[in-house]
DNA sequence: CAGAATAACTAACAGTGGAAGTTTTATGGA
DNA sequence: TCCATAAAACTTCCACTGTTAGTTATTCTG
């Protein structure tokens, strides 16, 4: 086929499909010819409208990062707004478990990713916060959310009891684990996200006491 | 060459080559074939050892694992062991970040992972936190220690302040941070634990308190 | 000392990301 | 209206990947 009457591909039309076959089949699995086949069209195709298949994956990310609610940001309370971002954000990424090790590796040029760091820094900084804290409290924040959604904790421990005879007295019961990974997974983000928010909390108090005196 | 007077390679040799050379170009970069060729072999002969490239790797996850000290765990009062035994953690692993996405996957079936799991889990129950309470913990707290090394925060930002112009209005010292991307990320990080154990504390306090009553 | 197991090898497979060059179409300027 | 150019698909090709199959020579075992 030669040059076609119009153009048979776009851009966001690229990015969905890509989304489509890595969720369904992995991230390993994914190749462009895979995914121009799925389009219709054959592999070097793609490459009219994206250079590398790494741009290809950097639209995908910018693409799941740009769903998450930043709309509390800088409106409710700051820890009360970060317990809502925390939550959207997680809950972007975990409706595309295979695509959290693309998510994992920071904002980089992606506006979406950003446009999300401006608002948590943009939050902190106007509640009060000294500037470098609110540094570390976006990084922290990002250390615990992409954490908890790379990798489902009660999930990778083996089914099977026989691992665990003998060698592992603590985690006689862990075989039980993988059936209720969702909730493990879902109850230790909640713990891990109200034991930051309250630490936090409490470093404020220190803090705004301290400018007080 | 056919059958050699003596093995030229071992388990363990072959488990620290592939992590010289994933610590210098990068897991992307790292094949079977350049392994190999390191070890002054050719490719196929790996698979006298190890089934597939996945075992050779999950025996790297393990080999770094290993080294994470929890000899603390059990002795020392349960915050304190967890803020040694989440540095130890994440030493180990910044030492070999281009390897952390495979450390983040989870315990499968890795003695070393298993027997830190146990570890941790034991600790906690054997200091008063409720089963449930403890799984949580030992997940939230893998959370946040992969999500810290598994990529640096601050240096994931781009150098150029062209890029943060106008549109992203409260990062305009952003492209300052790839300059102390340690300090950042260790500051970062030290905040998070901080605010992590303070939180987890008041929490046992309020478990503890109702026991009593 | 015969034969089995071992540990290296070469050759080959299907699949990968991507580059080069080809062909046809749409479009903008004279 | 005609033509040059740029666009957007194509085919072909390359080096590389993980892995399997089959070969060969050596060592170990009965």
């Amino acid at each position: 086929m030669a040059r076609p009457p119009r153009r048979l591909l776009s851009h966001g039309q690229i990015v969905a499909t890509a989304i489509r076959l890595i969720d369904s089949d992995g991230l390993a699995e994914f190749s462009t010819r895979k995914l121009a086949a799925a389009l219709g069209v054959r592999g070097p195709s793609l490459y009219n409208y994206f250079a590398t298949k790494e741009q290809i994956l950097d639209a995908v990310a910018n693409e799941i990062i740009a769903k998450v609610d930043i709309s509390m940001l800088g409106i409710e309370p700051w820890a009360d707004a970060l317990r809502s971002w925390a939550r959207s954000y997680r809950a972007s990424m975990a409706e595309h478990p295979n695509l959290v090790p693309l998510l994992a590796v920071g904002p980089a040029r992606r506006p979406s990713a950003l446009a999300m760091a401006d608002a948590v820094f943009g939050a902190l900084v106007d509640a009060g916060w000294p500037r470098n804290r609110a540094t570390h409290i976006g990084a922290l924040m990002r250390y615990f959310v992409t954490g908890s959604a790379l990798a489902s904790f009660a999930g990778s421990f083996p089914a099977d009891p026989e691992v665990y005879a003998d060698r592992y007295p603590h985690l006689d019961q862990a075989h039980l684990l993988t059936a209720h990974w969702r909730e493990v997974d879902e109850g230790a983000f909640e713990m891990g996200l109200s034991a930051l928010l309250e630490g936090l909390q409490h470093e404020y108090e220190r803090i705004r006491a301290c400018r007080k005196s």
